[in-house]
DNA sequence: TCCGGATATTAGACAAAGTCCAGATCGACG
DNA sequence: CGTCGATCTGGACTTTGTCTAATATCCGGA
């Protein structure tokens, strides 16, 4: 599977999103590169060769798949946020020196004895992050 | 145990941290409530009756109970970090709709099959965040 | 008691991430 | 081509948090 921009717009209509110019860039930023960006990074990205993309249309874009689940928020850096092209189920490695975020396969984790959840509630998601930080 | 000032003086000693007024005053804040407050909340505390504490004096002071392992960071909001005075093991729920949160016990949890850290790295912390919303 | 240095506190300027809005622009369709 | 709804935009604004230089406080020793 390649992550050409035509592949985008198929992409983006599967998840009931209109594709636009601008949403086409910003979704392949993202998946080409099949790392975890903030929206700082993808304004970068998608704006190298010259002004193509405002911040507004950026924030508001990268909200847009966050609602339609084609990418996944991750918090682990109180000053930004991270957005996750891989919605598949998986948890988090982060390297806390250097700000590096990396993916842990879920496949063969196993969290039990978690308390019944309160009454009336939903999960919407457990996130488990691996804080780690380079020794001495 | 009261989380009178007194006592807070002594516990910040136990901690090394030089207990001065303001530090009392919102290590009280933050103990005598046992609840996870943001920077906000804990300024908005202790200024409650008259202004007695600055901004600066608030960052500074949790940064360095931080550091004294005093308190923990807890990450879940993208807009705020809270500050959790419980550091004895444990995980938390996120109530997505209403900013709450709240302790999960760690005794009773255990996460199996993670992956081997990479070399040369250490944990610096494990942290499991069950996000729950209310039923529609 | 007074002095001096170390430690703590402060106001306010600043920075960075993100939101908001009113107007401009796009593009599909008749 | 002209219209209309959807989208995009610049820029002002808000919020959280940092920084700095000046001031205040504390404490031990002469």
């Amino acid at each position: 599977m390649h992550y050409t921009r035509d592949n985008m717009a198929g992409l983006l209509r599967s998840h009931d999103i209109n594709p636009t110019h601008q949403r086409i860039e910003i979704a392949h930023a993202l998946f080409s590169r099949q790392e975890h960006l903030s929206a700082d990074q993808v304004m970068a990205i998608v704006n190298t060769r010259h002004s193509e993309t405002s911040k507004a249309t950026v924030y508001n874009t990268l909200k847009l798949f966050l609602e339609k689940g084609l990418v996944r928020e991750v918090i682990v850096d109180p000053s930004k946020v991270f957005f996750d092209p891989n919605t598949s189920p998986h948890h988090h490695l982060y390297e806390v020196d250097s700000g590096k975020l990396s993916d842990i396969d879920a496949e063969h984790v196993v969290i039990s004895g978690l308390p019944p959840l309160p009454a009336g509630m939903v999960t919407e998601g457990i996130d488990l992050i691996v804080r780690v930080r380079r020794t001495g």
